[in-house]
This record gives C-alpha cells, structure tokens and sequence, in this order.
DNA sequence: GCCACTATCGGCAATCTGCCAGTAGTAATC
DNA sequence: GATTACTACTGGCAGATTGCCGATAGTGGC
C-alpha cells in the first residue's frame, strides 16, 4: 500500500494506538511480541510507531503509565462515619464494590504492583501506590503522622497485602465476600490501632519493649 | 579461536553459567541484555550457552530457578517458645537477623517476588511463597487450619506485606530494627489471633456478622 | 588403542529493531 | 483559490540479535 492511511489528530493516533498496544500486552509478554505484530494490531505502520514511540519500551512504558492514570480507577475511597472502625468498614466494602465492578481493569493493574526490578516501571507504579497510600491515610485517620517515614512504609505494605489478598480472591476458587472485607478492615485496624501508635511513640520517646 | 575451551563436567558448567547469569541479570534488565554479552559473561560461546539452554528465557528461568533455590535461603524460622506471641516474636527476631546478614542475597530474590504477569515466572515463585506460607503456619501454630483457602490466601498477603516492608526497611533511610520487628509482629499476631478465627468459624458455621 | 559420546565452537538464515528519506493530507496565509 | 509550511504516515535499509546446525576435539568405556 503506497498510500498513505487516514491521517489523524496526533493525540487522538496518539490514544488509539496506545489502547490497541494496552489489548496486546494484556495477554503476550513483552520479549514475545515484535513491534511489526504491534503496529499490526493498530492498524499502522511500523514506521508510525517509531514516529510516536521512538522505542518499543517507550510504548510499553505508555501503556503502563495509561493503565494506572485512568480517571476513578479503583481505588479505597473516602467515606463519612463516626469511628476509625466504621469509616474503615466502609471504605473497604466501597472498595471490594469497585474491584468487583471493575474486575478486569483492576486486575490489569495489579497485574504490574510488585514488579520493582525495572526502575522506570517501578518509578510509575510508585506513583500509583503512593495516592494509594494517601487515600488510606486520610480514611484512617492518620493525617497527623502521614508523613512519618515508618508509616509510609507500614501502608506500603499493607497495600500490597491488600494487593495480594484481592487478586487471590478473584482469581481463586469463589470465596464469601466477608472473606476478603475481613483480611482487608481487621489488618488495617490493627495497623491503624496498635502498630502505628507504637511506631510514632517510639520514635518519639526511644525504643520501646516488644 | 578454533580450539575449543576446556571441557568441564556438564552439570558444573551449567552451574557457572547460571551463576555468571544471574550476575548480569542481577543490574540488568532481561531485554537489554543480549545472548552474546550473556556468552561473554560466562566465559564461553554462544553456541554452547544454546547447548545448555536452547533460548534466552530458558536461561533467564533457570537463574530465577536457582535464586529461589538456594539453600538456607533467609526464610522464618521455626523456633521454639510458649505461647504464639513468644514464637511469633522470636521467629520475627530471627528473621529480621537472617535478612540483615545476607541483604544482597534476600534483595536479589526478593525482586522478584510479585512479578505476577509472568505465567511460567510466578509459578516458580508460587512455589517458593508456598514454602514460606507453610512456615509460618508452623510457627504461628496453624497447622489445623493449614489447608484452608481463606487462610492461605491471608498469609500470602502477609508474605506480600513482609516482603514490601523488609525491602523498605533494607533499602529506605536507616529506621530502628524494632520498627521492622514491630511491623511483623503485629500484623502477624493480628492475623493469627483474630482473622484466622474468624475466618474458619465463619466457613464453618455460616456467615457471621462483619 | 579404538570408538561412541558430547562439550564446545563458529557461522548461517531468519527476524527484529531503530532509523531515515520520501510522500501526501491539512491548515494557514496571501 | 493557489502557494507554502507542517507533519502524519509509509516503505525500506543497516545493524544487531536470536535460534539452530554442522564441525571439531576432549573423555570415558570396551
């Protein structure tokens, strides 16, 4: 074909071709899929590919920073109630309401969580956890210490916990709901009621016995 | 050079290869590394690094294989102690010693933990995760409910949670031990004193209030 | 000492990647 | 409405990379 396909808005080539990359991905592993079979799959040519994703990783990357930059992608959200219990009660079945609604999505995310040995990617994904870990922040009640180093890692790991568990019970032979919103609320209420207290105190006021 | 090398036994020489491997493999990542700087690495050609291992990702298995492999790999121990919070505690204590000696090794492996996109990848670490699952119903006294879905499932998201927090904790500004210790007691007490119960009552008799 | 076996090497064919020069819609300006 | 600047788009080339295969030479058994 010597001419020329439709010409298109840059941003919206821009998108498609990202959206089409974002269906391949999903089910081939990077080092299986060649660029020709990519542009293929987006209805271009190779030389478009390279024209907007100078390098196959550049797209990979794309789709990556896509995936997690959805507009109300699943996440803990933040709802009224009296009592750190209730409000964190509430927030996790908001949250497994999203994860079931939106199964296939958040799966495709959480798919990535965990991969920590490439930097760039990790460095996306850090992005992602961290307003994770905002969110859980402000629906904990833990405004005061949002900073303190220890608890940013104590809710780092606890999203991945929460990660974990999450894709485990989609994945897994079908389990009650009140399985999961257990391993989700009672985990992070001893975090929020025992651990945290004892790790800001502790940094205030010396070492404390364990 | 048209004379061949020296002739090693194959199972050594394979053995070098993995090891040289997973040098490289350790600062680099898979797609930007090719067969021949591998072959170079090694000290051998790349014809023979095909006679080992007929593609590159068979290699690249292979020396996630072994990392996982290693004996006397830092896992919680089993220690002896009263109570579930003395075992638990001391079992914590232990492991936090293990990690700190062999950093570098646990950083290795730990890297790769949580590479959920892979299918052949994640089965192997599947089955190290597994090990480290039943290891911790060993030491938090679950043997009875060790087969259960729910539980499972709730310690491979512990296992999530320590493998998050001890990679922060290694390679974050330097914290007091006591927090790392404290992170993993607790949650851990916390899921073996209260979610665990809950969790098999409830499957045992019906669903009961969340 | 002879022979089967295989560890080891070099090189080939196919593929893939990144790049570049050329073509043709598009929109702005006169 | 014609000219022109711009760029979306294509095809193909050069170098690198991968998987494979035939050839060679140590090694252990008979």
């Amino acid at each position: 074909m010597a001419t020329p396909r439709v010409r298109m808005q840059a941003d919206r080539r821009r998108d498609l071709i990202v959206a089409a990359a974002a269906r391949v991905f999903a089910e081939r592993r990077y080092d299986d899929v060649s660029t020709t079979e990519l542009a293929r799959a987006c209805g271009v040519s190779r030389g478009l590919l390279s024209h907007y994703f100078p390098t196959k990783r550049d797209l990979y990357l794309a789709v990556i920073g896509r995936l997690v930059d959805v507009p109300r992608l699943p996440m803990p959200a933040y709802v009224e109630g009296a009592t750190v219990e209730d409000r964190i009660g509430r927030s996790v079945a908001e949250w497994v309401d999203m994860v079931v609604a939106r199964k296939d999505a958040w799966l495709a995310v959480s798919g990535f969580l965990g991969e920590s040995r490439d930097e760039e990617i990790s460095a996306i994904l850090e992005d992602y956890i961290e307003r994770m870990v905002d969110q859980i922040c402000e629906l904990a009640g833990l405004h005061a210490v949002r900073e303190h180093p220890a608890v940013r890692t104590a809710l780092h790991g606890y999203s991945a916990f929460a990660t974990t568990v999450t894709r485990r019970w989609l994945l897994g032979a079908p389990a009650p709901r009140e399985h999961l919103e257990r391993l989700l609320g009672d985990t992070l209420l001893s975090l929020v009621r025992v651990t945290v207290p004892a790790l800001t105190e502790e940094s205030a006021s010396g070492p404390a016995i364990v």
